[in-house]
RNA sequence: GGGUGUUUAGCUCAGUUGGGAGAGCGACGGCCUUACAAGCCGUAGGUCGCAGGUUCGACCCCUGCAACACCCACCA
């Protein structure tokens, strides 16, 4: 067989797996299903992505092969602003702007850029295994989804649960489209907070101080709040202050919101360009003086030299001319959160404009209620606190955005401003009364993506209609996910799918954590740490890395920082490992720990334990060779060592059964792990050659052997093939039907199951018994310096008859894994040489010290030995001597400690005698 | 300001109802032993963040503290 080559297999097999159609649901048995967190249509793969998909892959064939009729719906989302933004910068490199083409065209633009780029996305999934029912892929713009946008759009507002209206909201100035609260991120950045002087009206001697981070919205403001118990002020209140620079008076007002250890005690009141400010004015009836454009520059409502001015430079302006008027009182460094577009990463300004909203309150409460009530359980449980937080104090949700590619709303205008809502413009009409004739325009507005994607589970199994789809697959099974997606899209499938299907859109939220750099910091762009899981199954060079961490920054000076802590950390650039190794290390991470970071390091040794796997199947294929057709015999003997392998893989199935239905992923990679390298490949294969080569086995002895080697091999390449599916495919195909199913893929073999009848207790204690008498010649070995394959006498003291049965039954083995020159018996103790002695239980192990062992080396390998067990004995003989653990513990548990000290005690002496006789030398 | 999580070997992390502290990587030593040097064998290394408490017994349960991380929130 040739070397383990992951690029030779994986994309042969996975276009076979499509070809073939294995990824359709097969029509019987329990339904499962997951519906994929849609990735943007124009995106890329990123390692969180690859993360999230391993393990949901897994999951899902996991279930296939248990037999669950099992659907992975896939799907893509239009993503609004995203694409948007990279269409609009696409068209800037060949000078056109979006203005240029006008709306029409530049969506056609856009759908263009999704037919031609739409494609990677779905081609990187297939690289990484997933197996995604292609042939029912949906995409949130298409027309189906669409209808049922309409539908709930239409709905909700029939019932008064979407309205319009004009309210602050944020304001992305560059976009120029409003952002819903989740779509801004508040960072801290270093600022000022700025001391100003109001004069009183009719009395321009005295003054009020109010503290401001942003004076250029003084323009704006409409009143000075003091807190109504503030001593200092309560003379003034109900009193004017002339706002400087506008010359308008404005009334001083008391309101507790006002905090009155902060800055000077009062605020300025901005009531169009601050939430705070916004409510406080609703309070007082305040006028709101919007005093922005669009775009951030100042409008017609401020005085005439800062009109057209943008924000930040009329910040210096106001600054200044204050100044210049003596009423600039001072000036503090203040740090605070400054508010950006999660996209377009500018400051987003508090805006007043006409905009949709979802009323959220109503849904929010049966959304609330069906996680308490465990109709839908978090996992891990502790993330549910996120949601309720979330949702117990949720806020109106602004669903409309000024943008050109999403869902346009399906509102209808008159010139007078009234506005009609319809699935089309004849129903809004028709429901309206309205005359042919009356002139219409549709609401140039689309939807915030994350509408449609709120409909996810049930838009996709083609509601509105009711579908066999639907009724077979909703509620879904589980929806995987990460921390920030909780808010922004679980909260709201849930609202949504409550609301329009009646029934959850999903039983399990799966939580998992944020996939960071080796040392735990967000991959990002601009930090230049981004691993592509493509080129970690690819492999890239360091130039072309280079290259690709430094290209498209937004800020490039960090190019040269980027470049040197790259080429420090892969010298070699990156090889290709391949999809399987990198799968399984994601497994591996995937802890319940909130950031799991990907260290190249634990990759290199996954793609070794793929290797070794690979080379495993090897030899057993060489040693099935040629008795293919005995494989299916019964008449044979199983071993101890075939028995005892077959209870480990008992044993490990269970555990694996565990760790998938709850989620740890990394426990069942870890139980598989274990299985294969530390038993099968160390022990079993190990013992196999001897029982094969020798002629003391009988011919149904090796039968057995040979089978069990290839059912084992072959249970565990249907174990790992949720995580490994290439290469256990691969070798799978290689395995002689007389061993395994005839099936054409090992995709939908069964899952093996566990058998606690198959599990052989007296078999696993003579296994047990065998490694340690050869780790105890082993250890002997590698601390004598002994060369393990110069053959030393081997001789064994007081054991009992059971040692000494053991002995005789596995002679062979023991012949072939220590390599004595001879193993003796000793029956007394004047026959003992002088030797290094290991103890399995009651028995001693002796290697005589005939010039091969030095003296002193023994003496402090013995004095380690008798260390160790001193120490334990002084544990278990304090809580033996302790009254109350003998009297309150569990007998059993008392039992046990008894046992260990008397194994303790005797274990001691010999040792300190054999440590007496060498010291004696 | 509120909330959640983390703290166990040099590094990254397991530790499933409280009953003898584990793995991987790294380190060190020895081996080309006929599946695998992408390998094999062996060894060292930890007052389980700190301080209390409950208990016969605490990495595990309770209280307090500290450090770090993340999420949410309107302090101008």
């Amino acid at each position: 067989m040739s070397k383990y080559s992951p690029r030779e297999i994986e994309q042969f097999w996975y276009q076979k797996w499509e070809e073939n159609n294995y990824f359709a649901p097969s029509g019987s048995g329990e339904p499962f299903s997951i519906a994929i967190p849609p990735p943007n249509v124009t995106g890329t793969l990123h390692m969180g992505h690859a993360f999230q998909h391993s393990l949901v892959d897994s999951l899902v064939r996991y279930k296939r092969m248990s037999g669950k009729n099992t659907l992975w719906q896939m799907g893509t989302d239009h993503a609004g602003i995203a694409t948007q933004m990279l269409v609009t910068e696409q068209l800037a490199t060949q000078g056109i702007k979006p203005s240029d083409l006008g709306r029409e065209a530049f969506v056609d633009k856009v759908w263009e850029w999704k037919e031609q780029s739409g494609g990677t996305i779905s081609r990187q999934l297939r690289r990484l295994g997933a197996s995604l029912h292609w042939e029912t892929e949906r995409f949130t713009l298409d027309a189906g989804l669409s209808r049922a946008v309409r539908e709930v759009f239409v709905r909700l507002h029939e019932e008064g649960l979407i309205y319009r209206g004009k309210r602050l909201v944020n304001w992305d100035p560059v976009l120029k489209t409003s952002l819903s609260d989740l779509e801004v991120e508040s960072e801290e950045e270093q600022g000022h907070l700025w001391h100003f002087r109001y004069p009183l009206a009719g009395d321009p001697d005295r003054f009020i101080s109010v503290a401001t981070t942003r004076p250029e919205t003084m323009l704006g403001d409409t009143a000075v709040a003091v807190n109504p118990e503030d001593k200092r002020y309560k003379d003034l209140i109900g009193k004017e202050v002339m706002l400087p620079l506008a010359d308008r008076p404005i009334p001083v007002i008391a309101d507790h919101y006002v905090n009155m250890e902060f800055g000077t005690g009062c605020v300025k009141i901005t009531p169009a360009h601050d939430f705070n400010d916004y409510d406080v004015g609703k309070r007082h009836e305040l006028p709101l003086i919007n005093i922005l454009n669009e775009d951030a520059t100042l409008n017609d409502d401020v005085p005439g030299k800062y009109r057209g001015m943008d924000r930040f430079e009329a910040r210096r302006a106001v600054v200044a001319d204050l100044d210049a008027l003596g009423l600039l009182e001072q000036i503090d460094d203040h740090v605070m959160a400054v508010p950006r577009g999660e996209r377009s990463g500018v400051v987003v300004e508090p805006y007043l404009s006409d905009q949709w909203f979802v009323k959220a309150a109503p849904l929010a409460e049966p959304a609330i209620k069906a996680v308490e009530d465990g109709d839908i359980e978090f996992v891990p449980r502790n993330t549910e606190n996120i949601y309720f937080a979330w949702m117990r104090n949720i806020q109106d949700w602004c669903i409309s955005r000024q943008l050109w590619w999403g869902h346009r709303i399906p509102a209808w205008y008159d010139t007078d401003g009234n506005f009609y809502v319809g699935r089309s413009e004849e129903e809004a009409r028709q429901k309206h009364g309205l005359s042919p004739d009356l002139k219409l325009e549709r609401d140039p507005d689309v939807l915030d993506t994350w509408f449609s994607s709120a409909l996810w589970t049930f838009s996709t199994l083609g509601w509105p209609e009711q579908t066999k789809e639907l009724a077979t697959f909703h509620s879904t099974n589980v929806m995987v996910t990460a921390h920030e997606i909780i808010s922004l899209w679980v909260s709201r499938m849930i609202m949504m799918t409550l609301k329009f299907v009646g029934e959850v859109p999903f039983r399990k939220v799966y939580i998992h954590g944020l996939v960071t750099d080796a040392n735990g910091q967000k991959m990002s762009k601009s930090r230049g740490n981004g691993l592509d899981p493509m080129d970690i199954i690819d492999g890239i060079s360091l130039d072309d890395l280079v290259a690709k961490r430094t290209s498209n920054l937004m800020q490039p000076r960090m190019a040269k920082r980027i470049e040197k802590a790259t080429r420090k950390e892969y010298p070699e650039g990156i090889m290709a490992y391949g999809t399987d190794p990198l799968r399984f290390t994601l497994y591996s991470i995937a802890s319940q720990t909130r950031t799991l970071r990907f260290d190249m390091k634990r990759i290199e040794g996954y793609r070794n334990f793929c290797n070794k796997l690979w080379n495993a199947a090897s030899f057993v294929s060489s040693n099935i060779a040629g008795h293919e057709s005995e494989l299916a015999d019964t008449d044979i003997e199983l071993s101890d060592v075939d028995h005892w392998i077959i209870s480990e893989l008992q044993r490990t199935t269970a555990a694996i059964h565990l760790a998938m239905d709850t989620y740890r992923f990394d426990l069942a990679s870890r139980a598989l792990y274990e299985l294969v390298r530390d038993e099968f490949c160390d022990w079993y294969l190990e013992l196999s050659k001897p029982i094969l080569n020798s002629d003391q086995s009988t011919d149904a002895r090796k039968r057995g052997t040979r089978q069990t080697l290839a059912r084992t091999l072959e249970s565990i390449l249907r174990l790992a093939h949720p995580f490994l599916p290439f290469i256990t495919e691969q070798l799978w195909q290689q395995i002689p039907t007389t061993v395994r199913d005839s099936g054409d893929t090992i995709m939908l073999q069964p899952y093996p199951a566990d058998d606690e009848s198959l599990i052989n207790r007296d078999a696993d204690s003579n296994i047990n018994w065998l490694k340690q008498v050869v780790t105890g010649v082993r250890n002997i070995r590698g601390e004598m310096d002994i060369s393990p394959v110069k053959e030393v006498p081997i001789m064994f003291f007081n054991g009992n008859d059971q040692d000494r049965e053991r002995l005789e039954r596995y002679t062979t083995l023991l012949r072939f894994l220590i390599r004595p020159e001879s193993m003796t018996w000793l029956s007394s103790e004047d026959d003992k040489p002088l030797a290094a002695t290991a103890l399995v239980g009651d028995m001693e192990l002796l290697v005589p010290m005939g010039g091969l062992i030095d003296k002193d080396a023994e003496l402090a390998r013995l004095d380690k030995e008798i260390d160790r067990r001193e120490k334990d004995r002084g544990r278990t003989e304090g809580k033996i001597n302790n009254p109350d653990f003998v009297d309150r513990a569990p007998a059993d548990v008392v039992q046990k400690e008894r046992d260990k000290l008397q194994e303790l005690e005797s274990a001691l002496r010999k040792l300190n005698e054999q440590r007496a006789s060498v010291a004696a030398i």
